[in-house]
DNA sequence: TATTAGCACTCCCTTCTTTTGAGTGCTAAC
DNA sequence: GTTAGCACTCAAAAGAAGGGAGTGCTAATA
């Protein structure tokens, strides 16, 4: 992303305003307006000029003649990259704490998607992370009843699977100690990737192919193993975009707070963040940008957090564009870190 | 619930009309409209007359002078109750399956509320059953590490619990065994209500109260058990409510979809839909009947079904007061049966 | 050459007025 | 008891008028 360094100090600097101005009041910013605004004290005549030339490089636009000018998705992301105060450094002087810790990652996360749109006046999602990558601990089969096995499979940050296998032919218990002990010996430590069906299917061999119900459990187990579980995501404030009157028309409304409901936008929106590069920092998507078509007419603010072997998750602000980016992305990064330390400090509760 | 029968038949045919008509059109049934939409053939004139005296009965009213009328909620009642009376007969003429069959119970009503929604056009929820009455089929307690023991507790309907407990002290293996003997020979059978702290301690003191570990397992596996899992809530088509002029203002838009996000308000709903007497029947609230004052501009129905061994779940409709009483209410009663058919044929997949 | 004052022009928004039309209530006739 | 007829009401739609914020352009100024 190339910075456009044809742009004079002096344009600079009044596309700031403009942008400053119009998140602030959500109204087209005039030249009068802007010649008090800035410090360079120049007459609206001269700022006019200067707006006319911004308009023919793309960065701000007429609603109409004769009405102010508001940032265009160009201008925004000029703004984001550039222009925005950068509060690097500041990150030292952290907010109060914003989660409470809770035994359940459910409850933590839901309390995180709240308190972000609490914090922002956005609508919010956080993703539970996924597991692919974690490590298999422990595996178990159990007889519940002559019919019944149910299987319990423990992984990394104590994450439980579970499910009941139902079995046409009784096993026999001696078979099914062999089982646990094959399966624990064998699997114990691998990722859930590493887990293949030729992995499985040497299982079976050495568990003897003779039984068919061995065979039928195994394959079980490894269904289990192996099923996504879908991605859970929590979501907050989806009506607070009856805020921002650009977007609480019928249709945009219905839109959006729809892909809140539905979730699958917000999966494909999750995924796409996981998968970008740019990983550990934030991503701003303006506009047309996103990868959700649904929110092409707001701009959407996504962090990756981390709980260690691998599972990330996704944290995620939608709003209008003219969204405070500046402090969307500090409380992003407060949040970030504070998931952070609830699960490092303790992995094991 | 008696009918009014201080209602001359003609006044109830054009009650009837009345309400009809405006659950079709949402406008205000005026007196010449009428007079040729029922088959008494008679004036405006004379339908004014009649008119007038159902407003003062106070089943319809004007929303202005020189308007047509509208239903008040007392004349909805009368509808609702009126035609209650009339289909009760009718269940027979099923109407095709809606519901695929799936193998998680979660998948099943997430569908379920889905399928009603698109089905009715309005918004939609389906609360999973509530697990108090259910009965306990299998536990055991397994050791992942020196420190940590899982737990896990099959329940009737295959609905399975577990958790990681801490453990300072390693348990040995001997003990360990022993104990889930203990905890099978007694708790196996046993309802959720049955097994109460009384029984935990008596079981504490046949295990050996000497051992601090097992006190502390034994606690934490009452507590695995009682925890109410938290109503699990499915909604869809929140945004349906858009489709109505009366509910999609801001104003309502927002804080009904709210009470959707949020889930507190549904349920509410539920509980008092659940304690309720009327249980197998259908449960109809209309404006300010309702017991979620979010929803007192909307009409709610309400259907209970049960999944055995007395696990218990609501289906519920919330949309505008002319709401399409008698399709909403077949819908709701196909999917009851639908349920029952679904968990009563194969209650062990 | 860059800046500014001045002015005509555009177009949205608000307010006010007018028109239209559906619907009522009442009275008098059938 | 029913109906035709008529005056009246009121919301909603359609115009009409004025105000105001803002622009682009030109000509004067530093």
């Amino acid at each position: 992303m190339a910075v456009d360094t044809s742009l004079s100090e002096r344009k600079l600097i009044i596309l700031k305003a403009i942008i400053q101005n119009y998140l602030e009041t959500g109204e087209p910013v005039g030249s009068r307006t802007l010649s008090k605004y800035t410090e360079l004290n120049l007459s609206s005549a001269t700022i006019r000029n200067e707006m006319a030339d911004l308009e023919d490089l793309g960065y701000i636009f007429q609603p109409h003649t004769s009405a102010g000018r508001i940032p265009s998705d160009k201008g925004y992301r000029l703004y984001v990259d550039m222009l925005m105060e950068e509060k690097e450094q500041e990150i030292t002087d952290r907010e109060d704490a914003m989660l409470e810790k809770a035994d359940k990652v459910e409850k933590v996360l839901q309390q995180a998607a709240k308190v972000l749109a609490s914090n922002t006046n956005y609508a919010t999602m956080v993703s539970a992370p996924i597991n692919s990558r974690n490590t298999l601990k422990f595996i178990q089969l159990s007889q519940v009843d002559a019919e019944q096995i149910v299987a319990v499979i423990v992984l990394g940050g104590n994450v439980i699977k579970n499910k009941i296998i139902e079995v046409g032919e009784t096993l026999s218990n001696e078979n099914l100690l062999k089982l646990n002990m094959l399966l624990n010996t064998t699997l114990n430590g691998m990722s859930i990737d590493q887990i293949t069906l030729g992995l499985i299917a040497r299982l079976k061999e050495q568990a003897g192919i003779h039984s068919e119900v061995v065979g039928h459990v195994l394959d079980a187990v490894a269904e289990i193993i192996h099923v996504e579980d879908d991605m859970k995501i929590y979501t907050s404030g989806a009506t607070n975009i009856f805020k921002y009157p650009e977007l609480s028309d019928k249709q945009s409304a219905q839109e959006i707070i729809s892909a809140f409901e539905e979730k699958q936008q917000l999966e494909d929106l999750v995924t796409e963040t996981l998968a970008s590069e740019n990983n550990h920092g934030i991503q701003v998507y303006i506009g047309d940008e996103t990868p959700v078509k649904t929110m092409k007419d707001c701009s959407v603010v996504t962090a990756t957090y981390e709980l260690g072997e691998g599972m990330k998750g996704t944290i995620g602000i939608i709003g209008p564009k003219r969204m405070n980016y500046e402090h969307v992305m500090k409380t992003l990064k407060t949040l970030q870190s504070e998931l952070d330390a609830i699960y490092n400090k303790n992995p094991k509760e």
